[in-house]
DNA sequence: CTAGAGCGCTTG
DNA sequence: AAGCGCTCTAGA
């Protein structure tokens, strides 16, 4: 008898390939542990285990596997069904999903590289032979390939060792050099330990302390430790109404002590299970979520913003975890979640885990390890698009928060799949419930709910009914007619901001463009540089003094005149948050404004600062794109300005409109949040356009009713499934010629789809590839498995065709 | 004719 | 992904 098993490799390889093993290995080996395999000539991959079998391939001889790696399987079963469902439903290879679904410490490839940790102090004696080689090697010389460690042993199984030493922290993989943003430290305060006992407590309030202040910080804390368990200096002295002296003197005096924890790493030691006070209408609203789940497996929660949602979804995952499920909290950014995670902390304690691409690869690791092992310390997983790869035993709750947001949905590289979907499916696997949370939700997920598919509920009131902020609309026509413009400001504007800072409250303003302008133009001929790479205009930077294209970054010196026609007479044209933040800087100039966009964040914790200073309020107003509108929570913002609503909606895609709604309403939802009315102004060209009165009227419905005509009447979904199809190549002919023969080939050989294009795009070459798109429209009702089928089959056989293989066609199901 | 570059095919 | 072999081209 002759063993085989299935292996998946980490490449964008359709197929999987058969390795032989021994009897032994054969009985060992369960689906979804890791092999190391030969691969090629000479390169070694980790292999995840799909089955076993008996049947010897017929064509080739397979090769023996180098080693098994784990002893259990690190791949659920669930895991490798999902896997395989995301490389069917996207259309992409198994080796795109295995490579995204595991933390990349997991893949041991022959070019990996292996850095050794100085910090650690080691044990020598509790190493192996082997492995005391080579942590004599890695003494010598701190980073070391594969190659270079099998060498060194001088074999060639090495996995084992290099396994043991990454286990015992002794060597790195792929370590990146992670620096990690040095998270503020917050002090908190507690009570010297003598003073836990109630007798030497009573004590402490009738004796030693001398004057009324002292009591009154004694007393305030012991009213605040019957709320939380940490207590926060800051807060206590607030609340207590006394000086820092007051407390230094009891600190002296060793009555409290002062410890610092990282703001966004505060460990629990106990949770801090008490009950929220729900209003009656959020008390409702779980109700109904709970009602709806007895008939859905998926609820769409719309709910304003500053409805109090959180609380919502804490009550929900504590009647999850009273199930002894795992819980999937997922959300569009991880950068977002400081505020997130410390609340959820605050109430489950150390039950929550972050899956973040920010923390290191072991961290990811050590998370991914206490999902599969459904250990108490990752039951409730924060995390963005790639957690759905964990391995959840089970799972019984996802949310899916901001369940709008286009970040769900990954672009780049395969498997593009969108979160919120494949959550869904996921869930199914586990028979776990699902609930969508939205201000604004996609036009797909309210169709859902509409078409009874999902559950729906509605919560349309903010907390403690604060009310919904004020719109104003600025016809920008009409302001310049009337000379009440100041440059890019509407007077109205202006004084608004002025009113803003004079009661000392921020101000939030939004300009969907980077840069300073977006066209730089000769006045003479009306020449307009562009990209050399790519067929885009550059857009001016006018700190730096340059042009830069904002797909492949390429940037070159501003010219003094016109490539064209060596005129001097240059002009920008439109309107940057660079331009917005200088002429808000020149019109106030004793206020703190900054700007954040993808260039102020592309540093390492950029993005960090920026929120910290704007919510330590050390900035007074902060001139962003549509980075500004997600789901930061500031308590100080009273105005929210919308320079030119206009370019949302000049956008050419047919979810213009439904973003365009959904970016200014989210906008508008940042200003004003506790005990005031915020107040929102528009400036636009277009004071009329259907989708910015529905923003005023906060009318979404009547958004989803004109945008579904739309939808129903041009073929878009949510009535057709889309998939897109990009092809590329440095020769424009060639990537012509071969979108349009996939085009006709499919228009014929594959019944019932609609084929568009293969059209241009409006940017038709970037980083010197040309690129033409074919769209694809699926009906909703036909079986999308067997067209896709049938589509892949076309695209094989134009990659059979020799002068069309360089052409590089990706495929987006479900395009964004 | 040769050396070298570059492309694309294969991988079990 | 990357080694390897095939093809093409530059230079003598």
């Amino acid at each position: 008898m002759e063993y085989f098993i299935d292996v998946v490799v980490p490449l964008s390889i359709a197929t999987t390939f058969t390795y032989s093993v021994n009897q032994a290995e054969f009985i060992f080996l369960q689906p979804g542990m890791r092999v190391a395999v030969p691969f090629g000539k000479k390169k070694v991959y980790t292999a995840i285990v799909l089955s076993k079998h008996n049947q010897k391939p017929s064509v080739y001889t397979p090769k023996d596997i180098l080693t098994i790696i784990d002893e259990q399987p690190i791949v659920t079963t669930k895991q490798l069904d999902f896997w395989q469902w995301i490389a069917q439903y996207y259309m992409c290879a198994l080796g795109d999903v295995y490579k995204a679904a595991l933390p990349s410490a997991f893949l041991l490839e022959s070019e990996t590289i292996l850095s050794f940790n100085s910090t650690l102090v080691v044990d020598l004696s509790s190493l192996t032979d082997d492995e005391f080689l080579l942590y004599q090697a890695f003494e010598q010389q701190p980073i070391l390939r594969f190659d270079e460690v099998q060498k060194i042993l001088n074999k060639k199984q090495v996995f084992n060792v290099i396994d043991e030493l990454l286990k015992k922290e002794i060597i790195f993989l792929n370590q990146h050099i992670h620096e990690k943003y040095k998270p503020k430290l917050v002090k908190y305060v507690t009570l010297h330990d003598t003073y836990k006992e109630e007798n030497e407590l009573i004590n402490l309030l009738d004796h030693e302390l001398k004057t009324e202040k002292q009591r009154a910080l004694v007393l305030k804390y012991f009213q605040l430790s019957t709320q939380k368990s940490t207590i926060e200096l800051k807060e206590l002295l607030e609340k207590a109404g006394v000086s820092k002296a007051i407390y230094t003197n009891l600190e002296k005096k060793q009555i409290f002590e002062t410890y610092s924890l990282a703001e966004d790493r505060v460990q629990f030691s106990d949770a801090f299970l008490n009950d929220i006070q729900f209003t009656e209408l959020q008390n409702k609203t779980i109700q109904s979520i709970q009602n709806q789940f007895q008939q859905h497996d998926v609820v769409l929660l719309n709910a304003v913003t500053g409805s109090g949602k959180t609380e919502i979804y804490i009550e929900l995952i504590k009647n999850a975890l009273q199930n002894n499920s795992q819980v999937l909290f997922l959300v569009p950014e991880i950068g977002l979640t400081t505020q997130l995670v410390q609340r959820l902390t605050a109430y489950f304690g150390n039950k929550v885990a972050v899956f973040n691409s920010k923390y290191s690869e072991n961290e990811r690791v050590e998370v991914y390890h206490h999902v599969l092992n459904a250990t108490e310390k990752a039951q409730i997983v924060i995390g963005s698009r790639s957690s759905i790869f964990l391995p959840f035993k089970n799972l019984g709750l996802i949310i899916v928060d901001e369940e709008h947001e286009t970040t769900y949905k990954q672009v780049d590289p395969a498997p593009r799949f969108h979160t919120r979907d494949a959550a869904i499916v996921l869930a199914k696997m586990f028979h776990a419930k699902v609930l969508l949370g939205s201000a604004t939700p996609s036009l797909e997920s309210y169709y859902n709910a509409y078409q009874q598919k999902f559950g729906y509920t509605e919560l349309l009131q903010r907390f403690k009914n604060v009310q919904l902020p004020q719109i104003v609309l600025v016809d920008l026509k009409e302001a310049r007619r009337k000379k009440e413009v100041n440059g890019i400001f509407s007077m109205k504007l202006i004084e608004a901001i002025t009113e803003a800072f004079y009661n000392g409250e921020q101000v939030l303003l939004f300009q969907n463009r980077r840069g300073f302008s977006p066209v730089l133009e000769c006045l003479s001929c009306g020449h307009v540089p562009y990209c050399t790479m790519c067929d885009v205009g550059l857009t001016y930077y006018k700190r730096q003094n340059y042009l830069k294209c904002h797909y492949c970054g390429y940037t070159m010196a501003m010219p003094s005149k016109c490539h064209s026609c060596h005129s001097h007479d240059l002009t920008t044209k439109g309107l940057g948050t660079e331009q917005v933040e200088e002429a808000l800087k020149n019109i106030f100039p004793n206020k703190n404004i900054a700007r954040m966009d993808q260039d102020t964040t592309r540093g390492k914790f950029a993005f960090e600062r920026l929120i910290d200073g704007f919510k330590n309020r050390e900035i007074d107003a902060m001139v962003g794109t549509q980075m500004l509108a997600k789901g930061l929570d500031f308590d100080n913002v009273s105005l929210v300005g919308i320079l030119n609503a206009d370019n949302m909606l000049n956008f050419p895609d047919f979810r213009a409109y439904e973003r365009a709604y959904q970016l200014m309403v989210q906008m508008a939802g940042r200003a004003g949040r506790k005990n005031k009315q915020g107040k929102v102004i528009i400036q636009t060209y277009n004071p009329y356009h259907n989708t910015i009165q529905q923003v005023t009227q906060n009318d979404y419905k009547g958004m989803f009713k004109e945008q579904m005509y739309e939808r129903l009447n041009f073929k878009y979904p949510p009535f057709y499934r889309l998939i897109r199809l990009q092809l590329k190549h440095p020769d424009y002919e060639k990537v012509k010629e071969a979108s349009q023969w996939l085009a006709s080939n499919m228009k014929q050989s594959v019944q019932g789809i609609l084929v568009l294009g293969p059209q241009e795009p409006s940017i038709n070459r970037i980083r010197n590839q040309y690129i033409q798109v074919i769209l694809i429209k699926l009906p909703i009702n036909k079986s999308a498995n067997a067209l896709k089928k049938a589509i892949q089959k076309s695209i094989n056989s134009l990659e059979t065709i020799a002068k069309f293989k360089s052409v590089k066609t990706t495929i987006s199901v479900d395009f964004y």
